[in-house]
DNA sequence: CGCCTACCCTGCTCGC
DNA sequence: TGCGAGCAGGGTAGGC
């Protein structure tokens, strides 16, 4: 599941690959997956930005005739970009200079050209919550949002309050902050420990390349793994001893999402 | 409107 | 060795 750090390395090891290169052709199956790829063709690749876990190409109109465009990727479980055609190759993006080839194996991943900013029928990416590194991402609004949020988990995954947190990190975040995944309604003390905590482990998992877990599915298109999975506290850790008290890491299944918590340090607090 | 659940999709692991 | 069951899960539709 790339999450924010995966999905910026991957960004930031596209954007030599795609930066102003023209899109000649754009071929995919599954046209219920990947929308309105033709309208990106014969556009130039004039930035590679990201919100949250998607990856937006931006393709600028070239006169006043035209739209600004933006080509959207999200990465879904599998996604990724390759150098080269393989079984499971779902989009290839033809340019004036070689193709790319986004890959796919179990097809969550999406691909889509919208006008620049319009994002409706993208609901996740429409009311996306603030950049967690950046300084849209105020303590004091987390704090009051947190106050009457339901289970914590549940909602960092909405993408809602802060963007990008996707499994890994939410039961990483958690653990360093000491919550139980399932928490309701954080005190201003809380909330402050977990916010802390999600722009610790993001800086971290950003500048190891993010996580390829051991059956290296997030690799990047070189093949290169990230790093940050030797630093998992909770993830993938069931049965292990929590590396703060000892007692083994507890695997609950929350929102039909594994769920990975010490059941020590992280007890679930009556409110 | 907000919360909850089912579903999409397919490669891989595990047990017999 | 072969094979079926179970598992992984972000985002979205639909129900209450």
């Amino acid at each position: 599941m790339p999450e924010l750090p995966e999905v910026e390395t991957t960004r930031r090891k596209i954007e030599p690959l795609l930066l102003g290169r023209t899109l000649t052709r754009i071929e995919h199956d599954a046209p219920h997956k990947y929308t309105d790829t033709h309208r990106a063709e014969g556009r130039t690749v004039t930035g590679i930005g990201r919100r949250g876990k998607y990856l937006l190409l931006q393709l600028a109109a070239a006169d006043a005739t035209e739209d600004d465009l933006e080509l959207l990727v999200h990465l879904g479980m599998t996604g990724g970009f390759r150098l080269e055609a393989g079984p499971h190759t779902r989009v290839t993006l033809h340019t004036d200079q070689g193709a790319i080839y986004f890959n796919d194996a179990r097809r969550f991943g999406k691909v889509a050209v919208v006008r620049k900013g319009e994002y409706v029928a993208f609901p996740t990416l429409h009311q996306m919550g603030p950049e967690p590194l950046s300084e849209a991402f105020k303590e004091g609004d987390f704090v009051k949002a947190a106050a009457s949020a339901g289970a914590v988990k549940p909602w960092l995954l909405s993408q809602k309050p802060v963007s990008g947190v996707g499994n890994i990190y939410a039961d990483e975040s958690l653990w360093t902050s000491r919550l139980h995944p399932a928490q309701t309604r954080l005190k201003p003390a809380e909330a402050r420990r977990l916010y802390a905590a999600i722009r610790e482990v993001m800086t971290a998992a950003v500048a190891a390349g993010g996580s390829t877990l051991g059956d290296g599915t997030y690799r990047q298109h070189d093949g290169e793994a990230g790093a940050f999975q030797v630093h998992h506290h909770a993830y993938a850790r069931a049965g292990e001893p929590c590396e703060r008290c000892g007692t083994p890491i507890a695997k609950i299944v929350l929102a039909q999402r594994g769920t990975h918590f010490c059941p020590n340090c992280q007890p679930l607090k009556p409110r």
